[in-house]
Order: C-alpha cells, then structure tokens, then sequence
DNA sequence: CTTTCTGCAAACTCTTTGCACTCGT
DNA sequence: ACGAGTGCAAAGAGTTTGCAGAAAG
C-alpha cells in the first residue's frame, strides 16, 4: 500500500498551491487540464482526498455546502463575499477565545477552529452589487 | 402568492425548535414523522426553506457539508464532537474581531461571521473515543 | 512484473423540482 | 373556488467507486 508519486498528484498539488481563490474541485479540474488534458474529475477527487490524508491540502466548506480546497494548511479564517463568491484568507483572528477555555475545563479537547466572515467585499460594495443568497 | 400556515410547516418549525441537536433534514423528517407519518422529505426541504426566508430557522454546516438546521437564529459559534458529531452552541466568543474590523476600513461589509471548534466532547474523551474525521 | 493509479462511467448522497391532487382561505 | 401547499417520484448537483487498462517502482 505505499504510494507512488504520479504526474496527476503532482500537478493538481501544484495548481491547488498556486490558487489563492479556494477553487471547488471543478475549478481544479479545469486548470490542471490546462497541463494533462485528459484528466478526470474522479481522479482529482482522488487525489484531493490523498493530499488531505498527507496534511498537503484543506478542505474547506462555506454556506453553500460545496468543497472548496486550499493549500494554506496552517489555521486560519475567511471572508467570503455574498455577492460574487470570492474568498478571501485572513489571520488566524486572536488565540483561543473563552469558548474554547471554558469548554477544556469541562474536559472537552478543541483540536482546531474556524470563522468564516460573510458579507460583500470592496468591489462589490462600489459596483453596488447585493447579495444573492448564494454562496459556493 | 401570499403564505398559508399549514400543519407541516408549523410541526416542522416545532421540531426544529424543540432540537437542541441540530438536526439533519432526514432527522428532522423522522421527527416530524412521529407526529405526522405522511410527510414526505422534499415537503421537510420546501419548510424548512420557507422558515429561513422567514428568519425563524438558519441552516448550519460543518466539516462534512451536509446542511443541519437550527431554530437559534441570533449569531453564535459551534463545537462540533470529530467522535459522535455533536453540535453544541456556544455564545458568540467576542464583538467583532480585528479581522472585521481591518476589511470594514477597505470597504467590505461584513454582515456575520460564525465559528466552530472542532474538538472531542467531554463524554467522548471520558469513554477515549477517537475522532474518525467524519463530520456530518 | 507487480501493484498502485488513472480514465471512464455508473452509483450514491443530498437537495431541488414537476405534476396532479389536497387543503387553507 | 382559487391558488398555495403537499406527496410522490424523477431529476440535479456534488462526490465516490468498480473495473479494465496504463504506468510507477
């Protein structure tokens, strides 16, 4: 069960790494098949999921429900616009909260957290452009 | 194209709001099976949709994508359980952080934000459950 | 050569939708 | 009676998986 290291892992690590936008596995696909035309959907899948399992990438999931991937691996927050999707990524926002103290004193462990930001980012807010509700 | 109150749309809403555990929409359809046995799944979608347009419930994901439904409609964070899948609520941890703060000066709105720990709970620690990484 | 990985397509899960019928108003 | 709501089943999106052939070690 030792894992070989392929082309496909290879490029789809590369474009997740050199994607600042928090692509779904659609837009992944699509940018590695710049590169290896003939790549599948079900491969990047694959793949996604074994660079997950080596710590290499994060999934990550916003109101929509969709996966979105990132290989900025360390914690940290997000903004996502309402309006036009983008994601943004932000510092990891202050050291554990309360929350956090007050539920390890009850003997809970908290292994990581997360906050995501919803709104309208710069550009939308000068177009004027509302939010529709959906958000990837 | 004015609403009805029917009986499915208020059992539903009672079941949400007797739900302390954030249920899934299959959950909530057993749930309001008990009570009703005819409901159908997509009548529970059509609902529960209706009830977040109204602001009486707020749909809640996590890790796994799949939509949970909470009748908590005011801002707050979540520690979900990596080992039996746990939502617990938890106060909004502090006002608006220096992240909101920062984008709001380069003129994003930011309209909410939300976190969620990832964790073990204390009855899951207790017992030495171990995460397996599935998180509804 | 052996075993993992790939491409393809089919299967699966969660959610949405079209249609004929039901039930509030 | 009119029209929004319902049940059912079929369709959609996103993701996973089985299999035969390709390629890494």
């Amino acid at each position: 069960m030792k894992q070989r290291s392929t082309r496909q892992v290879a490029t789809t690590y590369d474009v997740v790494a050199a994607s600042a936008d928090h692509p779904t596995a659609e837009q992944i696909l699509e940018r590695v098949r710049q590169k290896m035309p003939r790549v599948s959907l079900g491969t990047v899948y694959r793949n996604l999921e074994k660079l997950r399992e080596q710590g290499r990438v994060v999934v990550v999931r916003f109101a929509g429900g969709v996966a979105h991937y990132d290989a900025m691996v360390g914690e940290h927050d997000h903004f996502v616009c309402e309006s036009c999707g983008a994601v943004r990524d932000l510092e990891p926002a202050r050291a554990r909260g309360s929350n956090a103290t007050a539920l390890e004193r009850r003997g809970y462990v908290v292994r990581w957290q997360t906050t995501s930001l919803y709104g309208t980012c710069g550009e939308c807010a000068e177009v004027g452009r509302q939010p529709p509700v959906i958000v990837n």
